[in-house]
DNA sequence: CGCCAGATTGACGTCCTTCAACAATCGTGG
DNA sequence: CCACGATTGTTGAAGGACGTCAATCTGGCG
């Protein structure tokens, strides 16, 4: 891929394409210029580590567009991805001083950040921004809890299904497809970020892959585009009720 | 164990056990009379399932004392424990009609109940109360991504090790014990709890908690009495950092 | 005492990992 | 253009960690 510098990124607030989903989702006009004022844009090429575990973090901000992950890595270099950042997700933590986890670009990304005091005191005066970022937290710790069940329950081949289904259903949502119909989506990991999300071999995600491809439940075109053709069947494959399986 | 009838508790929110930790904590004394006029006390006893996954929840509350565990269950009968309860945690989710997971008491316990619609209200005027709870929410979050990893990629013995660290830890805060000498704590969960919290079989927990034992890593009085004579021990045989092992 | 839930221990099977070789894809440079 | 090296992905064989099934033990309580 072509990789072009990415241009200055001048976003107005108002036809921001998360303005209504990051944490700046509830501000009305006034707060949102005050937001502005203490705002800016960075950009990321695909592979780069932003912020480092442990690290000091003099800023928090919201993923305006790509996609980056989480990760924790034990001494001995096993490692477990703890979140998928997606546009509007929010990183940081307000009131820590350092990073908790690594957070590495797996696509090109564009970054709108706060510096993290001026954030602060701007939360304790906005109720709206404490409020969006509880709600976010809140969604954050049930998806936590769902991968929980993940990790703990559920076989290599639930596993892989799982996680399809998760894409599937991310996509469809931010593309707003209808609920009929194949679902088409590009994988946005690897096989070996898939495993460290999975807490399975990278080996043990390519044979399972395959073994959706062979049985139907997924098919591929090269090694990232994916089609569903039946989101019920694959919901089953995960072990979750089909029942649910209303998009969205 | 002779099961009395708990007494009615009639808790003054100044002499609360919970009080500087709960999510009431950063109110101040007029905030906390509003609190009193909308809070009351319920207690269950060990084994009773005060939520049911689905169903209509009416109320919010902090567990005062007693502890609770909450658990994620498949269609065919696997369990995931997604979370343990303990005196100042906050239960429910504002915002949200019906409960996500199970909340089963494993010791006698009593909360502090809010009704929800008040109590959301409450919030929306009392921005001390959205504080606090917005970060034990981030606390939560950190706990829940925390386990993830010892889901996803620590062994048995590993997992073992990790969960009596957690437990002693905890233990050594609630009861301001000092940082050295062996810890001794009591084992709040049986076997299979353990094993659900785990991801594993009870027969491989009875397994490993024989071998750390056998290995001299932990001492047992009885099936449920614990003593960790070196607690920086018990931090290797986790597979973390015993660089960090400061207690707290 | 005898029952029952919780816990331990053993034997065996299997799912996943480990180790290894190899294939596909892509970008780079001669 | 094609060779090449690097990266990513696939596939096979063998071993091990954990699960499954079952027998037995322990302690508490009627």
């Amino acid at each position: 891929m072509l990789k072009e510098k990415a241009s200055i990124i001048p976003h107005e607030c108002g036809d921001c394409p998360i303005r209504h989903r990051a944490v700046c989702a509830r501000c009305e006009s006034d707060e949102l210029a005050l937001l502005d004022q203490i705002k800016y844009y960075r950009s990321y090429e695909s592979g780069q580590t932003l912020i480092w575990s442990g690290d000091p973090m003099d800023f928090v901000g919201s993923v305006v567009s790509g996609i980056a992950t989480l990760t924790q890595t034990m001494e001995d270099g096993r490692t477990q991805m703890v979140g998928l950042l997606l546009p509007s997700d929010f990183v940081g933590r307000p009131g820590r001083s350092s990073a908790a986890y690594d957070v590495v670009a797996v696509t090109d990304m564009v970054m709108c950040c706060f510096r993290k005091k001026p954030f602060e005191e701007m939360m304790v005066r906005t109720p709206h921004i404490a409020q969006r970022l509880l709600e976010m937290t809140l969604d954050e710790l049930d998806a936590a809890r769902e991968w929980m069940l993940v990790l703990g329950r559920k076989t290599a081949r639930e596993k892989i299904a799982s996680l399809m289904a998760i894409i599937a259903r991310r996509d469809a949502t931010l593309n707003m497809n209808g609920t009929r119909g194949p679902l088409v989506f590009d994988l946005p990991l690897t096989r070996e970020a898939m495993a460290d999300y999975l807490g399975l071999t990278l080996e043990t995600v390519s044979r399972q892959v395959s073994a959706l491809k062979k049985d139907g439940v997924i098919e591929l075109e090269g090694k990232r585009r994916v089609t569903v053709p039946d989101f019920n069947r694959l919901l089953e494959e995960a072990g979750d009720d089909s029942d649910g399986g209303m998009l969205i």
